[in-house]
Formats: C-alpha cells, sequence, structure tokens
DNA sequence: TCTAATACTTAACCTACATCAAGGGATTTA
DNA sequence: TAAATCCCTTGATGTAGGTTAAGTATTAGA
C-alpha cells in the first residue's frame, strides 16, 4: 500500500472527509525515517508528533531503575507515539524505539491542534482515536489483573502470530510482566 | 455543590460552552438514583449512559470465574459509566454498583451524539474527555507493571486518604491486585 | 571470517502472594 | 435481641515468578 492510502484508509476508518479536509491534513504530513535503534521519543522529551507506521516495527517501554519495560509494540498501519507526552505536552516518560528501520507518516501536536480548530471531522478523529486506545489500555488492565504470565503469553500469540518472528523475548517477557528467564520456562513448558 | 454548579464546573473545566450549547446540554440531563448495592450498569447490559457522580460512591468491577475484580471507584464529582460497553454499544463486561446511596447525573448515549453533531465544543469535550481517562489507564498499567502490592497500596492511600472509610478492604485488595489475605498482612506489616 | 557482544536457556535457591482453614468482630435480618 | 451473614484477620502451607549465576546460541562489528 502507498502512503496516501494507507493515509485515507486509517481516515476513513474513523470518519470519511471531505476532500478539503483531506487536503488540508495531507498537507500536513511528514515523513520521518529512523534507523534501527534510534528513538522516535526518549525519555525526558516532550512528544511533538502523532504518526502511523509505513514501515517496520517499534517498540515503548519505560524504565524503572535503569530496568526497561516494555508496555506496547507498534507494527505497519499501527498510531505510534509517546501519546500521553502528545496529550499533555510533558516530558515523556515513555520512550519509543524504532526495532529495525522505520518509517513513519507524522502529523505535529500544532499542526493537528490547527486542523481539529478549523475541521470538526478531525476533531472528531481525535475523539474516536482516543476511545479506541482507551478501549485498549482497558482490555490491557483486565488481562493484567485476570490472566496468568503463560495465559498472557499464549493470548498475544494468537493475536500477533508474527510476534516471536519481529520482538525479541525479552521484551516480549517485560510485557507480559516478567523476566526473560520466567519466559523461557513458560515456553519450555509449552512446548511440551 | 448544587447539580447545575456541579455539571458547569466539571463542563467548564475542559471547554467553556456558550448559552446555547449549555442549555442544550442541560436539557439532556436526568437524575437517576440507586439504593445501596443497586447496579449502575450490570454484567451483560449495554450501557446507555455517561454519568457525574453527585452524591455517593461507586465500584466498577469484571467477573472472572465468579471472583469479583475490582478496577475503579467512583466518588462525588466524578465521571461514572461502563464506558467500554457505552462507547462500542456493546453488552458491558464491567458492572458498576453503588457502595453506598447513590445519586447521579446522566446523559444518554444518543444524547450525547446528538449534541457531538451539533456543537464542535461538546464534540471537543467528549475527546478530551477520552484523552483524560485513557492517561489514567496508563498511569494504572505502569503501576501495575512496576510496582509492588505494598507500594500500589501507599500509593493509592496517598492519592485517596478517606478511600478506607468509603470502600471496603476486599474491594481495595482486588483493585491492587491481590487477596483480602494479602492486603490483611500488608495492612500488618505497615502498622508496625 | 573471526571476535565480541548480545540474546536466550537452564538450574538452584528465594520471595511475594495464593490457597486453605479457622476464628473473632461487625452488620444485617428475623 | 438473637441468629445469620459478612468482613477481616491469622497461621500453615503451596506456587508462580524473581534472583543469581553459568553456559550456549545468535547476531553484529571489524
Amino acid at each position: 500500500m502507498n502512503k496516501t492510502d494507507l493515509l485515507k484508509k486509517v481516515f476513513n476508518k474513523l470518519v470519511p472527509l471531505n476532500d478539503e479536509e483531506w487536503e488540508a491534513t495531507n498537507a500536513c504530513i511528514k515523513e520521518r525515517t529512523f534507523k534501527k535503534g534510534e528513538f522516535l521519543c526518549k525519555h525526558g522529551q516532550v512528544e511533538n508528533y502523532l504518526s502511523i507506521v509505513y514501515k517496520g516495527t517499534c517498540r515503548g517501554f519505560y524504565s524503572k531503575n535503569g530496568e526497561e519495560i516494555s508496555v506496547t509494540f507498534m507494527f505497519e498501519n499501527d498510531y505510534v507515539s509517546a501519546y500521553y507526552s502528545f496529550l499533555t505536552r510533558r516530558p515523556s516518560l515513555m520512550s519509543i524505539q524504532a526495532l529495525r528501520p522505520v518509517t513513519v507518516l507524522s502529523i505535529s501536536r500544532t499542526d493537528l491542534d490547527k486542523l481539529c480548530d478549523k475541521y470538526k471531522s478531525i476533531e472528531r478523529i481525535g475523539r474516536l482515536n482516543a476511545e479506541r486506545i482507551y478501549r485498549r489500555k482497558e482490555e490491557r488492565e483486565i488481562s493484567l489483573l485476570t490472566m496468568s504470565a503463560t495465559e498472557r503469553y499464549i493470548d498475544l500469540l494468537n493475536r500477533h502470530p508474527k510476534l516471536l518472528k519481529e520482538i525479541p523475548l525479552k521484551y516480549i517477557a517485560s510485557y507480559l510482566g516478567i523476566k526473560p528467564e520466567s519466559l523461557s520456562r513458560i515456553r519450555k513448558k509449552l512446548a511440551k
């Protein structure tokens, strides 16, 4: 899929845009690329962009006592942003890192605010998108409170079968809320 | 605070409304009351309302194998809704129960949709509100992944000092992700 | 292609929390 | 006001996952 088609698909999924709205939005989109290991947003920076992954894979993580805790993985066509910082304009606690060469299509906070002021459809896309990622977090909360690490691992693989090929196990472990050694044991048990 | 003042305060905190917007919104507000133990929304029902707690305290919980897991407590001036169901119009997995006699000020999904279509300010309130509760869930995710049950308990009490007077310990325990027996032991240790 | 760094696994031991069982205090209901 | 129920606590024991340490497999870099 080319970039224009991807953007149209992402927007129209939530609210169909008329030509004027689409042109105005499209004019604000910047393409940005990152090498493997580079940061789209680093702890302490204010996140200035809301982006769509065009190529590549990213992970978002928090640091606690020098230890990294992955909380999200972003694949092609997914939204990517240190959203909390993007919303609050405060320095981000989350870092976002490219796990391989990454291309994203980005809109800045300033441009998005202007579009929201001007176009009701964009405002609505913003609302629906916030609602969507809220729902994800609620699902996440339930899984953390009601499932064992083994159950969460199985569930994760069912949702993202290609995950194991894309994401190192140590990141998957911390996403599940456990240590790599524990994930190793879980995998061994399941392999039997 | 009387009901009108409360509503004005809640809305104006996000976006100031002009007289027309305020009147149109206010005309949609219904007052609803619940006895202690009654359900504002029960597992399996579609949540039809977004509400503000005027008086009383509620808790939201999921059921898993007949066991209840509390995930949220709502006090006076807080929003209350089985929000996931409200957004998706699907039967709610979450139940919301009055922990004492409760009065809420509610707007129905249908009325809110109409207001969102008609008034840009209301649409924006919807967006900002979704963003706000998203941020809460992200904070919750971090606390579940990075803090011990003891740390979460201390943190919770700091944020809501009156919590212990309002909420039975067994509900607090499940909110922390532990069993009542474990919370009891944590409290014993901390008391020393 | 060889080396160094990184990722993953395994094992022994440790800890936080769960489970099961029982008892006491408070609150509701008859 | 007595009985029943619910809530909280305590103790004994079980278990998932953490910690430490070592070894193997992969990957990245020169």
